[in-house]
DNA sequence: GTACGCGAGATTGTATACAATTCTACCCAC
DNA sequence: GTGGGTAGAATTGTATACAATCTCGCGTAC
């Protein structure tokens, strides 16, 4: 691992550009700037101590990847989903993941990988229900992971990436999430009753509790997105 | 309307890199590379008449985008679908759509503006309905405005933005669909019983009719995938 | 004949120079 | 005091120079 500057990591054999658009899409994606929050060339190249050539290709992928908004010659602002739109967001996983679920337990019989991956979240998630405490991060993570077992599960690649990319910027709000005492009890429950409708080919059940987990998390950032933008602008650094 | 280069159209006051990400996009969804085809800087440099920089930062965009596959130091090949991930993407599509018009049959009365947007796609479609026959293209642009209509009305962006990556991967196939004969009346009354089932809040019809209309041009594609990429590698210039 | 190594060419990665555009602030006319 | 115009600073857009890395073929050793 060679660090060309301590604010900027080079994963892999990677090139700058790549580390500054992750990086960056980091930030964001935790809230490091408020919204509007404006992005100029030259502020960056110094912030990651490289020339404009790779920060100019990053902050494009990032105005295409929709986390940044370009400004015609006039560079880019973070562009931060409001409350709205962050509702919007959890419908498109909503209507994503119901339809996964559903293609899960009605496909039938599962390859020899896809019932051990089935297995494994089983495992992990009856565990999460007793006891073995974990941080809010930790089990956001682990949640998302779940969600996107299933998708992989189905074996539709699209289908993943398109979750993947509402993921990223509904990881916060999963966090605040979880922060709530009571919600790792219920998502554990939820959770391994959408593993047993899929196994017992309950397509309407599956799809019924699905639904239940996902409109849970989304009322309950709803409440607390308030609360949650108010802490992530004291989490920014 | 300027151009630097007859190749090269310039939108707007827009600059090289976004004219040459959206030129090299829609020549790759038009299938003018076969799949793997390798694009080097230089050759497009020549072939745009422009410098590396603007090159790079298109070639970047369109990498992430998923129009383009990176090799480590070996510059870019076009990423093209094969009949699998086609498949799978018509499947993303659906859950898409059969949840937005689920929500738009049950959220009940709309707005002035949606009223209206519904009545014209209605006329539109009866229109079609009764002659005037229209090329596949175009009947493809109109197919794909339709349901990306029911989704603005639905008044969710990101679903919207997820939706429209879809078609435009899968605007060539649309296209071939639309060249069956029997295809473009089948696709009216499939539209028409989508709307007068928006407009009945017939949540259980709306969700079967979009099923049809959907798959119906997936089962047209899946037949006639082999010969579409025929034609579409002539069509390449 | 095969394997290894070296080197020239090809290609991408990064930095910088220059051009074009836009924003801003100041000055002057009225 | 207000309005307009202009100069210069700031910022992005484009081109090019140079560095680093990889490819591939050729020659030589064994």
């Amino acid at each position: 691992m060679i660090t060309r500057h301590s604010r900027i990591v080079r994963k892999e054999q990677s090139n700058l550009s790549s580390s500054i658009v992750s990086t960056l899409k980091d930030q964001i994606i935790h809230w490091h700037y408020p919204p509007e929050h404006r992005l100029t060339e030259a502020e960056l190249c110094k912030k990651f101590d490289v020339s404009r050539s790779p920060v100019r290709e990053a902050l494009r992928v990032l105005a295409s990847d929709g986390f940044l908004k370009k400004l015609p010659n006039r560079g880019y602002v973070v562009r931060q989903y409001n409350t709205g739109e962050i509702e919007e967001l959890y419908e498109v996983r909503l209507a994503l993941e119901l339809y996964a679920v559903e293609r899960l337990a009605t496909k039938g019989p599962y390859n020899k990988a896809d019932k051990e991956a089935i297995e494994r979240l089983k495992k992990t998630w009856t565990g999460l229900l007793n006891g073995s405490s974990k941080k809010a991060e930790e089990l956001a993570r682990l949640d998302t992971l779940f969600h996107e077992a299933l998708a992989h599960a189905l074996g539709n690649r699209p289908l993943l990436q398109h979750l993947r990319a509402i993921n990223e910027r509904l990881m916060l709000f999963r966090m605040i999430d979880f922060a709530k005492a009571d919600r790792v009890e219920s998502t554990c429950r939820q959770h391994l009753d959408i593993l047993n409708c899929i196994a017992a080919r309950d397509t309407r059940g599956a799809r019924a509790a699905m639904q239940r987990n996902i409109k849970e998390g989304q009322n309950n950032v709803h409440a607390a997105i308030k609360d949650a933008l108010a802490r992530a602008y004291l989490m920014r650094t």
